[in-house]
DNA sequence: GCTAGATAGTCTCACGTGCAACTATTTTGG
DNA sequence: CCAAAATAGTTGCACGTGAGACTATCTAGC
């Protein structure tokens, strides 16, 4: 994180969310989709400390133990692709690298052997163990500066943003399509 | 946007917010980090239609473009890189590009031969007024869930967590720096 | 006023990742 | 049943990008 606090001035628009946006302008401090692109950037950044230089982990391999680690039972690397929002082809790789690490393991799926059911050994439990408490130290960290009641809102918006994006995957769906 | 919504059972944790996290899980799904990442991957490739497929240009082309279009006087690289938190080899790069289709232009900078001052040409004034208009719409329509109020909500939030990484920067750099 | 360090910007390299082709398997429809 | 379409997963390819070296210029300290 070598992140260099500027030193030449750069002149930040004043948070006064109220005031009217100039008519021939964009401010791109004010533009919500730059503003989570960057927010993300440097959340991730901050977070990359802990499964990276502590654990050697990339984010699609963190991906994919921490679905893992928060199912019980066993999955396809294509739920978690599905589930993460991550391309099948990068969680195929960090698949690879992890089953090699002995971090995660897959059996043949008999009822159907195009896929395969992945799930964590015990050294990758064991890691996933240790690894969430401080990702979630860290996330406590990044929202300090939020009441109780601001971090519900927060979660509350991103919720709404999410579903209409259709980010979010409904029970009712899950139910409809669970047809087997 | 072709996004598949997916196909199979994707067991999404309840947007219940109170109830408290069980003690040894990490639910991907509240996991502020990941939230704020696939939110933003969404949002970007949601605007990249408009910058992207409509006008030929890349997040980085575009964030010059923006910064530049904002202020009304030049200014360097180095500024927009810092404003944008983009590393200035991609800035760079951008910059290059734009210059070859015209869209901005640089002068020497006689106080300081090091740099030089960034603007737009005409054509990418143009440019910029064309673009700007088509995006705050899409932002419009992704925003379109909240209501005022939550939209005042949403940049006052996002404004608190910007500020407070701002700070744990200076504060971690101070302490590195002052070897305590 | 010279040397050492800082700074602006460019360029090379390595790497991660999306895309799409490919294999293997299963499902569907005639 | 068989052929065609769909699906799970892997892999080669291309490309964007961050890290860091490098050049040129400026600034600071002695």
């Amino acid at each position: 994180m070598a992140r260099t606090s500027s030193d030449i001035a750069v002149k930040a628009s004043e948070a006064d969310e109220s005031s009217p946006r100039p008519k021939s302008r964009l401010d791109l401090f004010k533009f919500v989709p730059f503003r989570l692109n960057r927010l993300a950037a440097e959340v991730s950044s901050a977070l990359a400390v802990e499964y990276q230089e502590r654990h050697g982990l990339d984010i699609p391999a963190w991906r994919v133990i921490a679905t893992l680690g928060f199912r019980n039972d066993a999955c396809s690397a294509q739920y978690i692709s599905q589930c993460t929002r991550t391309h099948k082809s990068t969680i195929s790789r960090a698949v690879t690298t992890l089953m090699h690490e002995d971090l995660i393991e897959r059996v043949e799926n008999e009822a159907d052997r195009r896929e395969f059911r992945l799930q964590l050994t015990k050294k990758g439990r064991a890691l996933y163990e240790e690894l969430f408490p401080q990702l979630l130290r860290r996330e406590d960290e990044i929202l300090a500066c939020l009441s109780a009641q601001e971090r519900k809102q927060l979660s509350a918006l991103l919720g709404k943003i999410e579903a209409s994006l259709d980010l979010i995957q409904t029970s009712e769906e899950a139910d409809a399509k669970q047809a087997y």
